[in-house]
DNA sequence: TGCCAGGCCGAAA
DNA sequence: TTTCGGCATGGC
């Protein structure tokens, strides 16, 4: 019987990994019936419980704590963010409705790649094809469960053709991803560009990729590039800017839209208010 | 069983 | 410039 070694992580006031990790901005994770959080980000792989002010990681190496201290964005100080969008009557709802939620830093080219497979897509379903792809493609994570493997790089990807792809069953995003993963590695979709770049340059940037639109674009600067002006427009979002936000979305929000976004997202699809 | 999903592309009007 | 069908697949 093994010892589990477990590593303690101070969270700040307020953070909830489930709400993170669950409110439809990453795709591979997983609860447990006893609680118990795990999946993988990149190459690295947690096993977490929440408990109190800290986050207990199991069999975690003391050397990722830097990387999911990030990758939670720890130093971003999201109670100011929801005291500013409070100041809004809807998005103050949404920000009681899951006041845990931050917008994790994922990798850019994980999250660019999960995104265009998300289009047209159920939140299910995308899971189980990027498990897939992971699994298929990517390297097993030293210390995770079997059959735990990292995200395929773009140089990997880039090399293989649609049929390879076919075991994910992934239908129409398949040629999309790798039109990705070839623009990536030439050089001609640059992320770091990206990262820098005015919104509407970046977005432009992005859309090279043969199946990125404006929505996929957005999504990949807010989650992989933590760009939090960028502003994915999705059925739900759509629904509740035409129901509560008829004259726009208060511009106060601009530099930070994209992180009010994902509170009204969530709060939106499981609370069905833009229907109510 | 049928609807629809964190869209996008390309043709037609 | 706008509208709309098609695209693959499988949760619910």
């Amino acid at each position: 019987m093994s010892t589990a070694i477990w590593l303690r992580l101070p969270c700040p006031d307020g953070f909830s990994p489930e709400e993170s990790l669950f409110c439809g901005q990453c795709f591979r994770f997983t609860q447990e019936e006893d609680g118990t959080i795990s999946g993988a980000a990149g190459n690295h792989y947690i096993a977490l419980t929440h408990r109190g002010d800290s986050l207990l990681l199991e069999h975690c190496p003391e050397e990722d704590l830097p990387f999911w201290e990030n990758y939670f964005d720890f130093s971003t100080d999201y109670n100011a963010l929801k005291t500013l969008f409070s100041r809004d009557e809807t998005m103050a709802l949404a920000c009681a409705f899951a006041p845990g939620i931050r917008i994790l830093r994922q990798e850019p080219w994980e999250a660019l790649c999960s995104f265009i497979l998300s289009q047209s897509n159920n939140i299910r379903r995308i899971s189980g094809i990027i498990d897939r792809l992971c699994r298929q493609f990517g390297a097993p994570i030293p210390g995770a469960p079997e059959g735990i493997c990292s995200f395929p790089s773009p140089e990997i990807l880039a090399l293989l053709s649609v049929e390879d792809l076919a075991p994910l069953r992934a239908g129409f995003r398949a040629k999309y991803v790798l039109d990705a993963a070839r623009k990536v590695v030439s050089g001609q979709v640059n992320l770091e560009f990206a990262a820098t770049a005015p919104l509407p340059q970046a977005r432009e940037h992005l859309m090279q990729i043969y199946g990125v639109g404006v929505k996929v674009a957005d999504c990949a600067l807010l989650y992989g590039l933590h760009r939090l002006d960028a502003f994915p427009i999705d059925t739900w979002i759509r629904k509740a800017l035409a129901r509560y936000y008829p004259q726009g979305f208060p511009e106060e929000f601009l530099p930070w839209q994209g992180a009010a976004q994902q509170f009204l997202f969530h709060y939106i699809r499981l609370a069905k208010r833009a229907d109510a």
